[in-house]
DNA sequence: GCTCCGTATGTAAGCGCTTACATTTTGGTT
DNA sequence: AACCAAAATGTAAGCGCTTACATACGGAGC
């Protein structure tokens, strides 16, 4: 298979009898051609199915018109729908986006930034605010836009585009309290590069404080987001002496694990034991009992990074941070404690 | 915030006092570099916190190292495990991924291949085989390498990289006949752009052909990839005056959405009604009975599928297809059919 | 009809890299 | 010490676009 090389924008502007400029004028809507010399162009373009090269295109524009996320993980869903919001959002504006992971794993965190912004990327999407101010200093250096998202900071110079963490654990927690539960499990992803994490963690520690009944010493096992670790974390709080009535998770996928098992165990929930999950994923709606969990507004959070993006893109200014509301979504896995 | 413009190859040669071809060369390590020039180049490159401009490289090299990849779905985790294996390799091989996603519309995977392509990328990932020619006359025209993944045909004149629908289906079936169940259901994606689901249905229709027994009419539901329409579709099925005793579903986000519903009409899986899925994905091991499925080598599929495009971008010459096995999971949804 | 001005179009200079080809250096041979 | 091939390095021509600036054009006002 031999090909003729691909045509140019020279081969364009020779067809349709005009400069480059102007064809370059004509794809870039940038105004200022006649629509009679429009016309022409876009049949030139017709006929030698041209389409713009890339690399040039980046090289002499200075942008690419890439936006690039870096998540913590594809492997579960926590972040995927989030994510198909955001990217329906940027192609419905001409950008792609460019996903990468960084498995929870700082050092791989930095390395994908770089990486991303070597490809070329305009503008970047990350989650939750913890790295190290190296980072933030290198997106500032080459005047790279960038949105934190799944979390909210007051008055940070960063921009936010996410929801409260602390506070809605601490909603949550109340409602398991008001349920008459004193003695409260939590298993939690793992905190050392979590800043979600420990915000859920404070936030239940509030409820608790706030609440002001006597309870137990609240036992806290942080694991690694999949439904074994949620079953084995369950396992370790189980154990104790006195276990726990509730188990408050820090995540669906850790709660969904933590509910399968405990049925293996022979335990009823929420007869036996009430668990709570975090982020309302699709399967908090399968495993039986439903779970009862926070629900986080997750497309409209991707649409509205997306937005918060382009703006900063168009304007070369910061934007504004953006809370969005989380609530309780009562299904069935948490229920009154039992008298004893 | 001002910013001094980001150093370039020439102000890195400059510094080592090497002309940029030699700073290049290290860049890409195309060899015939003295170890001390390439140290003294490496140096600068730190002390200016260097990095190529991506268009630049781009237009100069008329390579991207940008693979894309255009699945149906990002929303289950079908194509995950499968996707991040493939990163994993491609990013081993200093290539970056775009993923996009199609929702099962061909029209729409078409305009993704175009933007893929458009955005550069050097060779592509896609699903299946079943698209217009125009599409891979295009494909062919630009000398785009590309493979077809999660499916598998012999002799084509494409590049597989993937395992036998029917075969698998076909195998999953005969497990089921010869546990004694005589009337069949069936539950798939929508066929209509599918070859994959089709494939899977024709496996099954050749198991009863080859088993021989005598067996009520085979009744297919066809639905979207969804637990709620899983469960609609057991629905659908059990409202025949003759309900099958066993359902076989191309899919496990099908199956568990139809084992949920089992129970929750009161019916017992496998011993009232036995289910099967199709993929093997984390949700099957979570749902209670645990998933009888096939399963698919996700991971190794990624893999192969970036070696052989990786391959084909070196050598530029096609590479052989490549059939993966599945096996059967035998877990507990499947049951012998009861005597009547 | 002439001037003036706003709008449409053309000209051409890069953008920062890769690479074919030319040149210099190196080190082993004689 | 002179010679020569092989290896290292340098030179410079693009790659295909965008865009600042220059120019051409065409109608309004006099």
């Amino acid at each position: 298979m031999s090909h003729t090389p691909l045509p140019t924008l020279q081969d364009v502007a020779d067809l349709a009898a005009v400069s480059t400029a102007t064809v370059s004028r004509c794809l870039n809507n940038s105004g200022h051609v006649t629509e009679k010399t429009r016309l022409k162009v876009q049949q030139a373009i017709q006929t030698l199915g041209y389409s713009p090269n890339f690399g040039a295109q980046a090289l002499a524009a200075k942008r690419t018109n890439t936006i690039g996320a870096i998540i913590p993980t594809m492997e579960n869903a926590i972040f995927a729908r989030g994510m198909q919001a955001f990217q329906e959002t940027l192609a419905e504006n001409g950008i792609t986006l460019i996903i990468a992971s960084c498995s929870y794993r700082p050092e791989l965190e930095e390395e994908q930034i770089r990486s991303l912004v070597a490809r070329g990327a305009d503008a970047l999407l990350l989650i939750g605010q913890s790295r190290p101010d190296a980072t933030y200093q290198f997106l500032a250096r080459r005047n790279i836009p960038y949105v934190l998202a799944w979390a909210h900071k007051k008055d940070s110079e960063h921009c936010y585009i996410g929801f409260d963490n602390q506070a809605a654990a601490q909603t949550i927690t109340r409602q398991v309290l008001e349920l008459g539960h004193r003695n409260l499990g939590v298993i939690v992803g793992l905190t050392q590069n979590n800043d979600r994490a420990r915000d859920r963690i404070t936030g239940i520690e509030h409820a608790i404080a706030d609440h002001g009944a006597k309870t137990a010493p609240l036992q806290v096992i942080e694991a690694e987001y999949t439904f074994q670790e949620g079953a084995k974390a369950l396992d370790q709080l189980l154990a104790n002496p006195t276990p726990p009535t509730a188990v408050i998770c820090g995540n669906d996928v850790l709660a969904v694990g933590a509910v399968k098992r405990a049925k293996q165990l022979g335990l009823a929930v929420p007869e036996d034991l009430s668990i709570t999950g975090f982020a309302d994923i699709e399967v908090s709606e399968l495993i039986d009992p439903e779970l009862t969990t926070v629900h986080v507004p997750h497309r409209e959070m991707g649409i509205a990074a997306a937005k918060s993006l382009i703006a900063m893109l168009k304007t070369q200014t910061p934007v504004e941070s953006h809370l969005l509301e989380t609530r309780i979504v009562n299904r069935q896995s948490l229920g009154p404690a039992k008298p004893h």
